[in-house]
DNA sequence: GCGCAGGGGGTCG
DNA sequence: CGACCCCCTGCG
């Protein structure tokens, strides 16, 4: 395990708060001294602001440099995102301001997957401890300042881990959509790989759609936060349907479908509905 | 302070 | 369309 440093000048639209509070990941806690420390694949990450500048320490199997840019999803111009975006109206304009500099993260599929199943039904704190016992029990140590850490665990790390181990670890009812999800992707009832392959975003979809605990809501997710990146999906939730009725619709809340909202977002923000989603969710839960 | 409803980034049957 | 596990929050 090589101990890296990597000196990161402030890249456009890039907020490690915004990136790490409007809801696409769960790993990632700030310290006392404002930095913050995740775990990526087989690496401890820590990140510091220092004025225009990000210092960046890690410990870990990968070339530093290289994976903040491929994690942070460097490479892609959301400046020039933003101000296509921000053309359509005067809603796009008031929430990407607000939340102008998230970045949509490219998080391994596996745990995307894992995690937005736990998420299901429940709250963030709680999703966060989860996630976390999960890692400390089956997951690997990684020591970064005298500390230990634990990488998200492997499908082959939760083989035998049983309903009731889950259970166990405070999963409640997702215990079962877990195990079966595990054994699915073991199996190879669903490849992995070959989904990364696909880029047939609806077909990737369909299959997301047969895994135990992944409907509509947590499939979206899985394709706008992970390595898939999908940023023409539209996940809704309470929030995202909330706002969006405020917005555009205007009817009775429990009367609104989902169908609707759908097709609102896509007409609206067509293959960045994505993206506009995050905006949006972020600058009305806070 | 303690105790108890209320509800949470949905999914499944 | 109701139930679902756990737990954190807010109120009395």
């Amino acid at each position: 395990m090589e101990k890296q440093q990597y000196i990161l000048e402030k890249p456009d639209c890039f907020e490690l708060k915004d990136i790490f509070t409007c809801g696409q990941c769960f790993r990632w806690e700030e310290n006392t001294d404002g930095s913050y420390t995740g775990i990526v694949r087989k690496n401890v990450i820590n990140i510091k602001q220092e004025g225009n500048t990000y210092n960046i320490k890690s410990v870990g199997n990968e070339d530093i440099k290289e994976l903040i840019y491929q994690y942070f999803d460097l490479n892609r111009d959301y400046l020039k995102l933003q101000e296509e975006l921000s053309k359509i109206d005067e809603n796009m304009k008031t929430s990407i301001e607000y939340g102008k500099g998230i970045r949509l993260l490219n998080q391994d599929l596996w745990e995307t997957l894992i995690s937005f199943i736990i998420s299901a039904n429940n709250n963030i704190p709680r999703i966060q401890k989860i996630i976390k016992r999960l890692s400390q029990t089956y997951g690997n140590e990684i020591k970064f300042d005298e500390k230990s850490y634990y990488t998200f665990p492997l499908p082959e790390q939760l083989s035998n881990v049983s309903i009731q181990d889950f259970r166990n670890l405070g999963l409640g009812f997702r215990d079962k959509r877990l195990y079966e999800t595990t054994q699915a992707i073991l199996k190879k009832q669903v490849d992995l790989e070959e989904l990364e392959k696909n880029p047939n975003t609806q077909e990737v979809r369909e299959t997301l759609l047969t895994l135990s605990g992944v409907g509509p809501k947590v499939a979206d997710c899985i394709l706008l936060f992970s390595t898939l990146k999908r940023f023409e999906v539209f996940p809704i939730d309470v929030w995202i349907n909330r706002v969006m009725n405020e917005l555009y619709l205007h009817e009775q809340e429990d009367k609104v479908s989902k169908a609707k909202i759908q097709r609102l977002a896509s007409e609206k923000f067509g293959d960045l509905a994505g993206l506009a989603q995050q905006y949006l969710f972020f600058w009305r839960r806070n």
